[in-house]
DNA sequence: GTCTATAAGGAGATAGAC
DNA sequence: GTCTATCTCCTTATAGAC
């Protein structure tokens, strides 16, 4: 969080005001104000409104699910397949709600249909990385025999789909208020999923 | 289709525009333009882009989900309910995939987040009488033993939430391609949802 | 009900002083 | 690297003739 760097402000304020009024809602007038510079200043540093876009996909794009989410303590539980998933779940809906993703969910949502830069800011592309973790995951299950014999495709589909359904209607309300009954429904989920793939 | 009428004409042209390019992507100058009127001819029928749009809400939110998939045929299958949720489950992408809701989704996905004229276009009001009605559904089968005690709540999240979230997917492209592909995943849902909850 | 003409303002982007 | 000033174009919306 260096805040003295104007190129890196400009970066988070144009996500803040893109991620609420929508690519074209915010201008680069609203930045330039927003961040305390004339517009003409943001060309030092951006040569167009679509480069600023570009960039902050860029920046997101550089970083992985897997570090954000997996680490040694989350994998030890493997062992434990039941607390596993409660944990990865758990984990995975925190990571979406922390407030920089929360804000490129809400861009992602909303700017998905239209091209800017000739780059598509797709669904699928953000959740490939996931469902690829999640059918390994799956996969070695399988062949422990702890869970039964499914396509490890489907239950990658079947485990993701409610919460990111979950997260993308949460993201309507501004507000962190209802984290503690997100965490109900999403173990509710969990508990379900594991009662339906156990072996 | 009623061609003739202009003030129709310009909604479902503001409905074409606003869902490919967005309520702030599209001009009033563009509609004008394709419904080939000049643009001071809107305002004989809309006072505002606004009214357009909350034109084009009220007309989607006076239709009922429940008269357009569920009918005589669908329901006499109840007594066999995996053909049931099979035909159910098809009937709702598919009905998902007719041009005005395809593209009515597309302008919820997009403007969610962005209040218009005061009017929030929120994906739980969008989903909410179909919640409802797969709650009613769960909970029948429920009783009648039919599948196991879970709570119907969780069952229609389950059941839902992997069909919205691959309907979404699929509406970035714009063409209806792969429609047969989609119902082959639809079919493995179903497949997976029934085996998890039959009694 | 559609047209021409135009207002009033916001958009993205650039020139050149400091 | 930021500023003032300005360009050009596009936006929503209105006035008034036909």
């Amino acid at each position: 969080m260096k805040l003295a760097n104007t190129k890196q402000l400009i970066l988070s304020t144009a996500l803040d005001l893109f991620s609420q009024y929508g690519y074209n809602g915010a201008s680069i007038r609203q930045i330039a104000r927003t961040v305390g510079i004339r517009e003409s200043a943001i060309y030092n540093h951006y040569k167009s409104k679509e480069e600023i876009f570009l960039a902050i996909l860029a920046e997101f794009k550089s970083k992985t699910i897997s570090e954000k989410i997996l680490n040694d303590d989350l994998l030890d539980d493997l062992s434990n397949p039941e607390k596993f998933l409660r944990n990865f779940a758990e984990r995975l809906i925190t990571f979406w709600n922390t407030p920089q993703e929360r804000k490129f969910i809400r861009l992602l949502l909303m700017e998905q249909f239209t091209r800017i830069g000739n780059k598509e800011l797709s669904t699928t592309d953000y959740l490939s990385e996931l469902r690829k973790m999640c059918r390994l995951i799956f996969s070695e299950m399988i062949k422990t025999k702890i869970v039964k014999q499914y396509d490890p495709e489907i239950l990658a589909e079947q485990f993701i789909a409610p919460l990111f359904l979950m997260r993308t209607e949460y993201l309507v309300s501004g507000e962190n208020k209802n984290m503690g009954t997100v965490i109900k429904i999403v173990n509710m989920h969990v508990d379900f999923f594991w009662s339906a793939i156990k072996g």
